[in-house]
DNA sequence: CCAAGTGTATTAGCTTACTCATACGCTCAT
DNA sequence: ATGAGCGTATGAGTAAGCTAATACACTTGG
């Protein structure tokens, strides 16, 4: 069961967002597997001192973002194939919107264009880094 | 006063919040100059059919974020130079943060990299048409 | 100096959001 | 077919967030 993490409890940040944001990262990074079998509500719940409810809460949400899905009764496993979950003119609006929430930021903190781009592909390369390296192991 | 903007009672984002959003807009696409003078709380108000304080709460963040200046009893003014808020450590781990935002969100969008990269280009480049034309006026 | 303008602080009501307790329904190995 | 595992649904209580009403404090022009 490669899913693990603590929580933020001085945070502001909900638990069940907090669990959402782990997920995503782990499954992004490839420390969880296209397939993968999450841990059962329960066990994670137990483990991260939270009522089941709140995994459930967070597994729901990143179900209907497509990410995972739900067998009922046998589990919640990560998604083989993204499934097409939003029309293209959504997410082209999706990804309009983001960007436009970056320059903002970097605007706001004054931040040159040429710094964006240059700490956008830095991160790019290090995901892509990790993912090759998961699948070399 | 070029601050002119209406709500939308439908959306699920707060008032003060939708507030800070199109003034924010409204500063980085130079529809408001620097240094001009914002409306009063009360004026701005009226004209969205809201309470004072709820505008004040909206000017008050913009104002602890360095993006407009507040001169007691006299009126609030978008700053003349952005003032250094936030430490440079700071300011680089918002800048990963919102960089790091947008990657996981064009992933789960299933958009290859040079989809953001020309969506960020793009926007860019918008924004600066608009700030130059703005000028030229 | 004072009145009309400005931003600010405090408090309260109300709604939403979050978390939890509990009970239910499904699947599969035995 | 039955029990142990799993996800799901419902309701309730608490905390947080949002908006508003009201009163206070500062600046400036007359």
């Amino acid at each position: 069961m490669s899913l693990v993490f603590s929580l933020s409890p001085a945070s502001d940040i909900p638990i069940y967002r907090q669990i959402i944001q782990h997920i995503r990262r782990n499954v992004i990074q490839g420390q969880l597997q296209l397939g993968e079998q999450l841990p059962a509500v329960r066990v994670l719940a137990e483990s991260l001192v939270v009522n089941p409810n709140t995994v459930a809460r967070a597994y729901g949400e990143l179900i209907r973002d497509g990410l995972l899905e739900s067998r009922s009764g046998v589990g919640v496993f990560v998604a083989e194939e993204m499934r097409q979950v939003f029309s293209n003119a959504e997410r082209k609006r999706r990804l309009d919107h983001a960007v436009e929430q970056l320059l903002h930021e970097a605007l706001l903190l004054d931040f040159p264009l040429p710094d964006v781009r240059a700490t956008l592909e830095e991160q790019w390369k290090t995901l892509q880094a990790q993912l090759t390296n998961r699948r070399k192991k």
